[in-house]
DNA sequence: TGTACATCAGTGAACGCGCGTTCACTGATGTAC
DNA sequence: TGTACATCAGTGAACGCGCGTTCACTGATGTAC
């Protein structure tokens, strides 16, 4: 118990807590557009008004699921990471980090990677959730270059491309070779696009289920990468 | 005219085609869920039960948007395929292709490629049209490899996912390498992941504007592929 | 070519639904002296 | 420690909205003889 709180802070944050959590037990029953407030508040025998206590709208509800799985994905691709020395293992464990998310969160994967809510704008806050997964990849990156075991491809970037990766290396503070990143940022959507299709389904009648396929990738990202084990 | 079609066949042909153009103005202007039958029936002056003599129910009309999405973005692959000879350049007009519907059809791309919309289920009518891209891109390997301008990547797969690709290979009547298919899963995704993040947003504060990085990238995936342009 | 009947497109009213949000209110919790 | 006032959580009724779908109907188009 938090001696700093009172009661009433206390039972503001449980309360904004459950509301969350009951929003998204909905939300993987029902889909996000079937999530109302109305809903959320029935089920957690409140009246609806009472919500806008805790949250302003039904939009402002969405941002903080949305910022909520921003975390979560980035924390999965975190933990993935953590669980090896070995770049080329770090960089699967992200990836399968990711991937069990995702098949374990539908709903909250289409929310943040799906097509748009139309009339929803995602607001300024989830900017900085939403760039964690990319960072646990460039942090392996940048670690595999440090050890040493990161080959860098040769291919020559065209100007813009080339300043593009520039800012994006400014803005995380490594200085990787901008070939690298440019490789960085398609492995980083191939990750997303093999998850989406899988989850909507595109790969029924073709590699589906998609485990295999899907460690296959992993394994030709990374050679696409030039990660390559410690040698010791 | 068609003198074999009554008056009343061919208005019922034309009021078809006008209901499903009104729907996509309305789902381009305002998105899949703001899409109603009384709106449309609106917009084209008649009283929303007549819309039911055309479509069952809300759910046909968006299953007629939905093949009739397919089938554009594939003739677009189709048409951007055509215009070359060479292997790589095939493959780069495909490509292209797709991108340009997809930014020109933001809507409708977010109709097949976006989340699942809840309580629609996809039928069966839609298998083939979805095919569509994946077979021009199937199409460019055999014409490649026939050509003798296809490397073929020479590491071995798992026994579960050569099999599914040997049953693609079957589907489509073209016996390519177990390691191409695969490869060429892999970057099917990466096509429409791409478009996915470029449209959703997601490459705002990396490689946004995406031109360039995205000729960049179709260049890794041809090399990939084991595409090289065609020797004279 | 003309008539009798069948088919079908479109009308207009209605049903029943659930939603987001506002507002004046009651009563419990917290704070200052 | 006790009292007076301020803050805030939750209530309940209401507003206004638009939706998908059904149904009995009118009148125009098509067909068979």
């Amino acid at each position: 118990m938090n001696a700093s709180q009172t009661a009433r802070e206390r039972a503001r944050t449980e309360l904004t807590r459950e509301i969350k959590e009951e929003a998204r037990r909905q939300l993987a029953a029902e889909g996000a557009e079937r999530l109302s407030l109305r809903g959320v508040a029935r089920e957690l025998g409140m009246v609806s008004s009472a919500l806008y206590r805790y949250f302003p709208s039904k939009d402002d509800l969405l941002t903080a699921l949305i910022i909520d799985a921003y975390n979560a994905v980035g924390e999965a691709a975190e933990i993935g990471a953590a669980g090896a020395e070995d770049p080329v293992e770090r960089w699967r464990g992200a990836c399968q980090g990711v991937r069990a998310w995702a098949r374990a969160h539908l709903r909250e994967y289409g929310l943040i990677y799906g097509s748009t809510i139309p009339g929803y704008v995602a607001p300024r806050d989830t900017v900085g959730p939403a760039a964690r997964v990319g960072l646990v990849l460039m942090g392996v990156l940048r670690d595999a270059a440090a050890a040493g075991t990161l080959a860098p491809p040769d291919a020559p970037l065209s100007p813009v491309l080339a300043g593009q990766t520039r800012e994006m290396a400014a803005a995380i503070g490594a200085d990787l070779p901008d070939e690298v990143l440019a490789r960085a940022v398609i492995v980083w959507t191939q990750l997303f696009g093999m998850i989406s299709f899988e989850l909507t389904g595109q790969y029924v009648g073709s590699v589906d289920p998609a485990d295999e396929f899907f460690e296959y990738a992993i394994g030709q990202m990374a050679a696409f990468l030039g990660l390559s084990p410690t040698r010791e």
